[in-house]
DNA sequence: TACTTTTCAATTGTCGACAATTCCCCATGG
DNA sequence: CCATGGGGAATTGTCGACAATTGAAAAGTA
């Protein structure tokens, strides 16, 4: 009951984590079909603690900004305040919270503009990483790539007008070019420190994508280039959809802004 | 006695930690030059054995790959276990050592492989810096930068021969470009993650900077370009020059191997 | 000798208790 | 009524002790 998976992004993030030497990325594309597959159970119990906050942060079960304490989570998640601290500094870390010394600790609250400047890291990093898969990736990776990009269509197919699931869908895919960049250093910080602020950002703005198949013929354009080996058209493919990304959310939010300054008005 | 301060960097580096919320990144830069000026004391135990890790493993004083125990540690800087504990996950957190459950914990040794991987991601990133920089930096930021080039002009211009202080310039240099980019985000990410691990590098590789003069126009150049407002040159520029920088170590490293080849050979 | 098994010392993981600091509330005074 | 200061409850920081796991040395057997 505890360890609700959230998505299939999840699940590839934990697995990729625990097997982070392996080479082979085909495994963390094939485990995003693959079943709840007991994760291979953490050893520690500060390690488990970490990933149970991490978890409810990104779902929003913990609010963005809400205060955390340690007597709380420690009842909570029945353990101890030692493990349960080591777990908050890694948290720290990570930015998933930030701590003032004898004070406590709170949930980050992401500002639009510290959002938009996580979508200028993301241009600079994925394009970086579009550009590093097309020269690297294996035909078969590429055909993995395929399989996620079709599994995900034929959801969205499903439920057409609900393109919520598809967004998480799209980190799916963005993870997977950057296990094809096969850079570990890339692959640390997109898919352990900036994915899980990006999660973070949709539950706290509650963005439900609102151009779904646009960003799909996009992910198809930039499959093409990487099967084709065209890494200069790759990154540059990926450079504009990260961009178009991030001016849909601007746009979104400045729209928002202007509608509840209206209502003020009024 | 054990709060040597390792070089300008380290300083700046540890004011801009604990006052992270200044938009005044004249402060930073200013904070070159200053003295010792006792940064504003670590509130807490774990926090200060935290820094004083960081700088140990960072200085090559805790070699890389070697294994490090909590008792030793412990005993060595005078604490209990609890708040050392905290302070290496937060170094794990920072990819400065590698733990195992339940088996220990040692100082993360690059491969070359991850080293040049380390530049990509600083040629991703720093050009970004540098675009951003020349779009941003006030004119008194600006002059902060060239006093910075003048400053380690003159250093260098006393020790010719021994260039080495110079790459630890090299880095301020760098790091006031990140600041001038006005991208919280990007700044933590630079200045509190992969600075160090390049700092690390030159510790572990024993890099002797080899191409002083021509790193010094570079920076020149760059700095004219943000001067003039110059955005695509600075970004194009700086990327050039971190690529520059990653070929000049591959080279050296090349050399290197040929060279302990053909001794073994003989 | 080589290989397996067993024991044991050392290290890591976890817990509960105590000390130190902060924050909130309330009383007191202007 | 508002400002100011003190007191107390709650939270954070730190510590030492105990349990659990590991790795290797030591003992035993073929």
């Amino acid at each position: 009951m505890d360890t609700l998976a959230t998505s299939s992004l999840s699940r590839s993030l934990k697995a990729a984590e625990v097997a982070s030497d392996s080479d082979e990325s085909e495994d963390a594309i094939s485990a995003i079909s693959a079943s709840e597959a007991t994760v291979p159970e953490v050893r520690t119990l500060a390690e488990r603690v970490f990933h149970q906050l991490q978890d409810a942060i990104v779902r929003g079960e913990l609010a963005p900004g809400s205060k955390i304490t340690e007597p709380g989570l420690s009842k909570t998640y029945g353990i101890s305040r030692g493990p349960l601290r080591e777990a908050m500094r890694r948290l720290e870390a990570h930015r998933l919270i930030e701590r003032v010394p004898h004070v406590g600790a709170r949930v980050v609250k992401l500002s639009m503009k510290e959002l938009l400047e996580l979508f200028d890291l993301r241009e600079a990093l994925e394009s970086m990483a579009a550009r590093l898969a097309a020269e690297h990736m294996s035909p078969e990776e590429v055909q993995g790539l395929r399989d996620v990009l079709a599994l995900h269509e034929g959801q969205a197919d499903l439920k057409r007008g609900e393109a919520y699931y598809q967004r998480e869908g799209d980190l799916d895919f963005h993870y997977c070019i950057v296990q094809g960049s096969h850079n570990k250093m890339l692959m640390n910080l997109l898919c352990d420190d900036l994915y899980y602020l990006v999660r973070l950002y949709r539950t706290q703005f509650s963005a439900s994508g609102t151009r779904p198949q646009r960003a799909f013929v996009e992910h198809h354009r930039i499959v093409d280039a990487i099967e084709a080996g065209d890494a200069e058209l790759a990154e540059l493919l990926m450079r504009r959809h990260v961009s178009a990304s991030r001016t849909n959310v601007a746009d979104r939010y400045a729209a928002a802004l202007e509608q509840s300054a209206a209502k003020s008005q009024s």
